[in-house]
DNA sequence: AGCCTTTGACCAGCG
DNA sequence: TCGCTGGTCAAAGGC
């Protein structure tokens, strides 16, 4: 085994999963195999990142400080951000166990990595490039969901983010502590901030078009530590697997060189697909991974299970990165996709456009070399019944009776035991550093059932869609690459769905007109102890419609339990409806679904949502329609990627218990509030009526109840 | 042979 | 109308 494999962690040889496997998986982790790599590439914490944006930090802190005020919430949080920041500094590795006994009353306990860090570790320090490899079975969700990145200083952020906990955490967390962004903003008004908090400038209705669905993703290149591999789409969890962490932007020096980085990256990408999941790249023991191999990390757009095929590039400006554009090659798939990669062959940015109208391909069927076998599933075997023929199998618009289904959610309902056993510990995390947003606009339709449909333009009407990237039904999700953006996690949603009646119990607390929008703002707490998430509605200052719902935060408690009866206290109906619709039924409010629509079903779990295997959209981002429940909102996020209509449990095989924490209830880390301009910020989004708009940014998951 | 990437040219939208 | 820009086409070549 040379270097680089002795830098893989082989996740087979640890103790097997029970209860705790997940925290000592990171406090491991965390005390150990990031200490060491901190002080391999890590000169000192000054290099962290902390020292990068003092003045961002600072800000930050004081303005959540005054947001808290005036706001009239405890100051807990802060204490406890500025604890875990001073933590950060002063010990930012280790003590995980001895903070989340602390903080949330259960300790931790503490794997025994000796013979890790001795077999794996320990050579770390001989090379640049380190990586943890994780193994078939595990998904980088257990990493991403892991509670020492939350707690551990904060430190730990998304992988999928663009940040890796060793060094980019500390700042990412001291970001995320922050509650304004804008450094600007006066302090003497009170709701100057507020609307920086929430971004999306709901667009005139002249500006509304039926749009392209399409999902972004950004990567931070800019990191001197971070993954490069993410993978977006409905049923990514092969990719999942797939998923590696990169520990710094070194690629290995001893990799071939080849012409250019874009085939450098192509080859890294595919022998990485290749290699990683076929059975003899999975045998870790067998110690045969090259260095090739792990420096095949770098993500490739092809990981997702699709078959791609690049059809141009080109550099764009404003990027300083080239652009590759993909298409789908099964045949009437109207998918493409854009992606950035840095020189580094780092993906910076991933746009989705469209929903596949196919099933994703056998893997074994998979065109091209590179792709033979490169999707195989959990240790090999095909993935959850995944009978699907190599043309596509069952179109998925039909009956939407072929379930199918993403490793989270098998994993959430192959193996209960291990999600709840999760959720006890009230740390299932939100992966912050990830900075998720979508929109999505007319082509979201709903049907009766509560199904959503994606629409999707088709071919017929690329260039319709050219220069509107994130127009109407594109689903953007921005992981805080560029302009180094906050985590965060944000909802929102057009058109003439309240979500004012979702079941939840809101206090008001504010209103405002805001600047350069007519429809005053109202602003709301959710009104549940602990609970720290807020919306703002901005309702027609004609008829009084909702016309924008913004949800920023995240659900520690399920719906009340007399929702069917209450009413969001406190803040006004629109008059539409004097019932508290249940959850979905804000979603069977749709239009029926359409022709031309890909359909996803509303009971489709958002853990589909590819996205690095993190939990559900809803739960992520707290939005309350899904807290452990059926929900449309990943379809149309998902819905980028494969057919996922109804799923039949259980889907898939055996998953490795790593990967099962994926589980839509409470317990979730909610993100702390951040009223931050976000990039999406008054971009205007052409929304129809009925539309929706999903914007997500995560945002580091500290808030009070977390610690 | 088939599929892929590369890359310059072309097209269309926008200001 | 023109230039800029993003997106796409398609020939050429590689694997």
């Amino acid at each position: 085994m040379n270097g680089a494999n002795e830098n893989n962690i082989m996740i087979n040889e640890w103790p097997p999963p029970n209860p705790d496997t997940r925290a000592m998986f990171w406090n491991s982790l965390n005390d150990d195999f990031c200490s060491t790599l901190l002080s391999d590439f890590v000169p000192d914490n000054e290099n962290m990142g902390l020292s990068n944006q003092p003045m961002l930090f600072d800000d930050s802190l004081n303005n959540l400080s005054l947001e808290q005020k005036l706001f009239g919430d405890s100051l807990d949080d802060l204490s406890l951000h500025r604890k875990v920041l001073d933590e950060s500094k002063s010990n930012y590795v280790g003590g995980f166990s001895e903070r989340m006994a602390a903080r949330k009353g259960f300790s931790v306990p503490k794997l025994d990595t000796t013979s890790l860090r001795s077999k794996s570790i320990a050579s770390l320090s001989d090379i640049h490039t380190p990586y943890l490899t994780i193994p078939a079975g595990l998904s980088p969700t257990s990493l991403l969901d892991s509670p020492v990145l939350l707690t551990d200083s904060g430190a730990q952020q998304s992988p999928t983010t663009g940040k890796f906990p060793f060094a980019e955490n500390v700042t990412s967390d001291t970001i995320s502590v922050s509650v304004s962004a804008n450094p600007t903003k006066r302090e003497d008004n009170l709701f100057e901030d507020i609307p920086e908090a929430f971004c999306t400038k709901l667009p005139s209705t002249s500006e509304k078009k039926q749009e392209v669905p399409s999902m972004k993703v950004f990567l931070q290149p800019d990191n001197p530590v971070h993954p490069i591999s993410i993978e977006v789409g409905s049923r990514n969890f092969q990719n999942q697997q797939q998923f590696h962490l990169q520990a710094g932007s070194c690629i290995p020096t001893n990799r071939k060189e080849t012409k250019n980085n874009s085939m450098l990256n192509q080859r890294m990408s595919d022998s990485f697909v290749a290699s990683d999941h076929s059975p003899a790249a999975d045998d870790r023991q067998g110690g045969e991974t090259d260095l090739r191999e792990v420096s095949a990390v770098v993500d490739a757009p092809n990981e997702d299970g699709y078959n791609w095929r690049k059809y141009g590039q080109k550099q764009v400006k404003g990027s300083e990165y080239p652009r590759s554009y993909y298409k789908c090659t099964h045949p009437g798939c109207p998918v493409k996709k854009k992606v950035e990669r840095s020189q580094k062959g780092e993906i910076t940015e991933i746009i989705y456009r469209c929903g596949h109208n196919h099933q994703k391909p056998n893997p074994h069927f998979r065109s091209g070399p590179d792709h033979t076998g490169s999707q195989t599933s959990f240790n090999g075997k095909p993935i959850n019944g995944s009978s699907q023929s190599g043309n596509g199998g069952q179109d998925w618009l039909g009956d939407g009776l072929e379930a199918t289904s993403s490793a989270p959610v098998a994993a959430e309902h192959s193996d209960p035991s291990n999600s709840l056993q999760w959720n006890q510990d009230g740390n299932h995390l939100s992966h912050d550093g990830i900075g998720v947003s979508s929109t999505m606009s007319n082509d979201v339709e709903g049907d009766r059932d509560g199904s959503i449909s994606l629409g999707c333009d088709g071919e017929g009407d690329e260039t319709e869609s050219k220069t509107r990237k994130f127009d109407g039904c594109a689903v953007e999700m921005s992981a805080s690459s560029r302009a180094a953006r906050e985590p965060r996690v944000v909802i929102q949603f057009t058109g003439d769905v309240d979500i004012l009646e979702d079941g939840y119990r809101w206090r008001k607390y504010g209103q405002k007109v805001v600047k350069g929008n007519q429809n005053p703002r109202s602003y709301y707490k959710c009104t549940s102890p602990g609970c720290t998430v807020r919306k703002h509605i901005e309702r027609a200052s004609n008829d009084n419609k909702a016309v924008l719902t913004t949800y920023e935060g995240r659900h520690n408690h399920d719906v009340p339990a007399a929702r069917g009866n209450s009413h969001t206290n406190s803040t006004p109906s629109n008059g539409a409806s004097k019932t508290v619709p249940q959850p979905r039924n804000l979603l069977q409010r749709h239009e029926p679904t359409q022709d031309n629509f890909v359909r996803f079903d509303g009971r489709t779990h958002l853990t589909t949502f590819g996205f690095a295997g993190r939990e559900p959209l809803g739960a992520t981002t707290g939005f309350p329609f899904t807290m452990g429940r059926p929900s449309s909102m990943n379809p149309l996020i998902a819905g980028l990627g494969p057919p996922m209509t109804t799923m039949k449990m259980p889907l898939v095989p055996p998953i490795h218990p790593y990967l099962s924490h994926h589980q839509t209830t409470e317990g979730f880390m909610m993100p702390k509030v951040e009223l931050k301009e976000q990039p999406m910020s008054d971009t205007a989004l052409p929304l129809p009526n009925a539309a929706s708009i999903y914007q997500m940014m995560s945002r580091l998951p500290l808030g009070p109840h977390q610690m």
